[in-house]
RNA sequence: UGAGCCGGCCGGGCGGCCGCGGCGGGAGCGAUUCCGCCGAGGAAAGUCCGGACUCCACAGAGCACGGUGGUGGCCAACAGCCACCCACGGCGACGUGCGGGACAGUGCCACAGAGAACAGACCGCCAACGGCCCCUUCGGGGGUGCGGGCAAGGGUGAAACGGUGAGGUAAGAGCUCACCAGCGGUGCCGGCGACGGCACCGGCUCGGUAAACCCCACCGGGAGCAAGACCAAGAGGACCUCCGGGUCUGCGCUGACGGGCUGCUCGUCCGACGUCAGCGGGUAGGUCGCACCGAGGCGUCCAGCAAUGGGCGUCCCAGAUGGAUGGUCGCCCUCCGCCUCGGCGGAGACAGAAUCCGGCUUACAGGCUGGCUCAUUCG
């Protein structure tokens, strides 16, 4: 995801799933192309804890695409505690909040 | 052996699996895919200086404003670097210094202290001179400390208007003299120079602060890669038109008649279909700039104390734009803790390029290495 406007659209009109160390929001898809976006902001650390943050989630998230639906918008927002969280613990929290999100957008 | 001083460098290593960005080449109409190569730092940081580059009506002079401040050298340039000088600190290696001018002028110097920049007299010292008292052989002598003389000693202070000694005196004082320190001058010698050394002379002493105003010398146009160029889109407006369209401009409203050239003055340039200011709102898609043969890296030789410069050889070395340079596992290394001395557990410094260079400053676990100083011991 590489558009603000996309940015907004996916947190105001997404399905929300909060967890210690991060928020997730998924706008689910039909079919075409998932598109995923990061938001880690100041609060997460300096700039060298920040890009840590948003490659770790990069690539657990890449391997739980096949867990929402083609076509899908979501966007993983950092929140402080995942500056000093394991992998293991941001994986397992991306998956449950995964999860309910797409879970809840199956009920409309 | 023990203390210490000054540099230079590194700043986790190896491997498996899975990934990302760029460049080159191959295949494919193409989306894409395969192969090869490259892919964070010494500070990439703070954004404090200096440049390159770009635009500003090619932007000139004076004033203002800002910056720099020992000397010589280096450099594209600098508030940088090197060498030296001076002052201060250290036994020393060495360190520290916003290091021009205080007879151009103005200001400030708290507290303490008698007195702090036209110096001053609290304690103290003195009794020459005047006064007063006593004695007198009428020459004078003694006392007092009222007037007075003095600034040596004490005391205050960051600093008290030179120091030591002698002469001198009532007591004293550069009052006089010798030496020393300091100031100014002259001559000679050394050095490119800052400056240093020696000799002589002078008045005999004349504070500090310019990270206070100020004076002097030298330097400085402004804005910045969201600079700037091109393409696409574009409400509205202006002009042309063969009514098909084309060209230019580029959001809206309000206001001013002037505005630009950093501010002011001179000067100069632009303008009324224009320009500028204020308010409010919006956008920032693509390509280039920009990934770069360069103030370039590495090696070596030469010149130089060095900074640095030159010759030769060799290499091509990140280029994203919601922003790649990684994720994970194992072994090793270092450190910390526990402890059954062999394992277990935890941690791995500071920190992430964004137009590019040269510096400065700040942060940094731990480690490697070179040179030098002092003390002690032995030979």
């Amino acid at each position: 995801m590489r558009d603000g406007q996309e940015f907004k659209q996916a947190v105001r009109r997404g399905r929300k799933a909060a967890e210690p160390a991060m928020v997730v929001h998924v706008v689910p898809g039909t079919d075409g192309v998932t598109s995923v976006g990061f938001v880690v902001s100041k609060a997460v650390g300096t700039a060298v804890v920040r890009n840590r943050v948003k490659r770790r989630l990069r690539h657990l998230t890449a391997a739980r695409l096949g867990e929402v639906p083609a076509g899908s918008r979501i966007v993983v927002r950092a929140r402080p505690s995942a500056a000093t969280a394991t992998s293991t613990e941001l994986g397992d929290q991306l998956e449950a909040a995964l999860h309910r999100a797409v879970a809840h957008g199956d009920r409309p």
